[in-house]
DNA sequence: CGCTATTACTTTAGATGTCAATAATCGCTA
DNA sequence: TAGCGATTATTGACATCTAAAGTAATAGCG
């Protein structure tokens, strides 16, 4: 096979499992979001945000969990507003600086993140459950590099 | 180590994973929004459902565009409403069937696809360019056994 | 100090997405 | 063949998301 065919070939693979990944992804993802409604009542970004609050005890800058959620501020607002209005969260003026705002769980928020997380993390386990512990760690890996990679490629503009 | 700090860390690595995999989807998927609205002034979704329509030279009804984008039937009312003002699509009535349309690219509309579609794999090529041939091909199995064990457990219902 | 650029968040307009309800048609069956 | 449940597309109400503009506060620099 000659060179142009090849990249031909390669081209298309690419786009195969570009398309693949898209698939899988959205698999999970809508499987999420139907039971996150049915279930709990609640919606995949605001379980997003309160999953990320978690992990930041001492809370978020908006602008903060806007970069960690990979979504615009503006969204990041307008997500906060209903929690805040669920009491799920609150936010909290910074110290030093009046621009800021922390956005924190609030006790209650806190507990309705942890009795939906445990749920939550049962339906990836399953969604995952095709793959072994030795492929599982083979996939991240990957995803690794191909993350890495778009992340230079970016910062080298 | 006993066998439930292990089904701890395999739960752990399936939510890492989970995660690593929705990174990855955003970022190529943002990178290709942003550039099909800088290079092309469109959208993601419009491009998807020409795409769609492209391997199917007959055209497809809004139930079959509907079920291989994997949105609601609502949504693809309303991209096709845009493409067809646009003049990308047209819907043409099925024959023995007056519920049902078909929904085609036009010649524009065909026009317009193929200068976009291989600018479009040249962004995913490039995305995925930190792989080499025999990762991609690791990673495309991978995830097809990931693809396969949903369906199936989706089926199993 | 005072000016300017930057940063942080919100707001707005518009596209995309869901779900649930509706209307039209089909197809099966009694 | 009459009717009834299923299928097809659309609509409406609402949540999510983006991009871009707007507002307020900060930081840097002369």
């Amino acid at each position: 096979m000659d060179l142009e065919a090849r990249a031909r070939d390669d081209h298309h693979d690419a786009l195969r499992l570009w398309l693949r990944l898209l698939t899988c992804t959205q698999l999970i993802e809508q499987q999420v979001r139907s039971r996150l409604r049915e279930q709990f009542e609640t919606t995949l970004p605001r379980f997003d945000l309160m999953a990320q609050l978690e992990r930041a005890p001492d809370g978020l800058k908006m602008n903060e969990l806007s970069r960690r959620m990979m979504v615009t501020g503006g969204n990041v607002t307008g997500i906060t507003d209903q929690l805040e209005a669920e009491g799920m969260v609150q936010r909290v003026p910074l110290e030093g600086d009046r621009r800021a705002l922390l956005i924190r769980l609030t006790a209650t928020g806190k507990k309705a993140f942890a009795e939906m997380a445990i749920v939550h993390e049962g339906w990836i386990v399953g969604a995952l459950a095709g793959l072994n512990a030795r492929e599982v760690e083979s996939l991240h890996a990957l995803l690794g590099k191909v993350k890495q990679h778009i992340n230079a490629a970016e910062a080298a503009l």
